[in-house]
DNA sequence: GAAAAAACAAGAGCAGTGCTCTCTGTATGG
DNA sequence: CCATACAGAGAGCACTGCTCTTGTTTTTTC
């Protein structure tokens, strides 16, 4: 291994230390992440982490491209099943399995961005992994013959969503891509009210249930069986 | 009028002022509201706000109960029509438009919790008044006769489904609460992933059309017609 | 192998933050 | 009329993100 290679892996090595630690800040803290605090845990002056991260924002970006993966990663190896239905019930409910045991990184992800914050290009790729999953698993189902049929859709967001099916799911109609989409609000927006405590007072023994109960409801809009 | 009733006005007129102006700052920064700058802003030592509010906490959670009252205002007056169906699509528009004029208003809300930040008692009243306002129109419907038969649904959550419909919505069956609750979820995840990004490279041109396909989606799933 | 260049780390410092404490006027209530 | 309660100001504490300068170490280049 070359000298200089030495010093990259130590640099790459210091980076993943440096997110862990942030990481776990997030985890405890909440969403004001503090550069100083983490510079302190790490037993090194706050101006040296400057050396990786050029600011506090491109932290968070990168902890915020993890945090998409992570859940991308753990969505695809969930959505196992005999059935479209079955690998979407799956899917969501890892997802949902996911938000609850790190709350903070899914706030980072779907919640209210950060102030100031301007989400770079380099998240969209994989801020879009879970809702591509679940086209995904509906084209497949389509091609299977599971999906029930339902009128077109009209307007002017269905050529819009044809455009986005030909480059991601080419063959799958726009009204599968439309129902997906909805689906997949559908499902981010039930997981952001469970966390963030606006069931308080309502649901609060059978959350499982019904966030079962809401994901099977978005299948039967796309037309799952 | 009382010279105490001068000074209790006075008082009332400067905690509007404040928050007027931590609204205006809202609106133009985000989120990290800093009350230094309303002191500034309004000319006065930042020692001095700490007369009206106790601290920046209660500062937000009194701009979050006018923001949820402002929202409850709007969707209420918008939720008129000839059908619960068009009830429902116009109350829930409103909501839209009123996120969209106002995103930072939305978020303080709908978003991520401020870090540390701990929803007290007085914001669930405000806070639930969208989702009752949704429950309240369906029952209406379905005394009307307006709302499609589909199977009563099952599980714990049914039944404390079944207590909240009790309370607030008492006659309606509980399979119309759970799926008002599950509407409104879509709703504000369609909401929150418009107005924080989410929909970026997707569905661009025609959002008003694609948000009322997911409203119509979720008002069939209700049986509402 | 020595010199030059690049990278790393630390510390001081700046401007900002929430919040507390003390002090001074002033308006209110008895 | 006077004691009191209250509004406001200012200084100060501990914290933040970030920059700049200084010194040290490591890597590259000749």
């Amino acid at each position: 291994m070359t000298a200089s290679g030495v010093r990259a892996r130590v640099r790459a090595e210091m980076t993943d230390e440096i997110k862990a630690v942030a990481r776990r800040h997030l985890a405890t803290e909440g969403a004001n992440l503090s550069l100083r605090a983490v510079a302190r845990d790490m037993g090194m002056a706050s101006s040296a982490v400057y050396r990786y991260f050029a600011s506090r924002d491109e932290l968070l970006t990168a902890m915020i491209i993890d945090a998409y993966n992570a859940l991308g990663d753990t969505a695809e190896q969930a959505a196992t099943g005999n059935s479209g239905l079955e690998r979407f019930l799956n899917a969501t409910s890892a997802v949902r399995d996911w938000a609850l045991a790190d709350p903070h990184q899914w706030a980072l992800i779907y919640g209210s961005p950060v102030p100031g914050y301007q989400a770079p290009q380099d998240t969209v790729g994989p801020g879009t992994r879970v809702v591509l999953l679940i086209a995904d698993l509906v084209k497949d189902a389509y091609e299977n013959g599971e999906i029930t049929d339902r009128e077109e859709i009209t307007g002017r967001f269905a050529e819009e969503l044809r455009a986005v099916a030909d480059q991601y799911t080419p063959g799958a109609p726009p009204r599968l891509v439309a129902a997906s989409m909805s689906a997949f609000l559908h499902l981010s927006g039930a997981i952001s009210a469970e966390l963030f405590g606006q069931l308080t007072g309502s649901v609060e023994e059978d959350r499982r249930g019904f966030f079962e109960y809401q994901m099977r409801g978005a299948a039967s809009l796309i037309g799952l069986r």
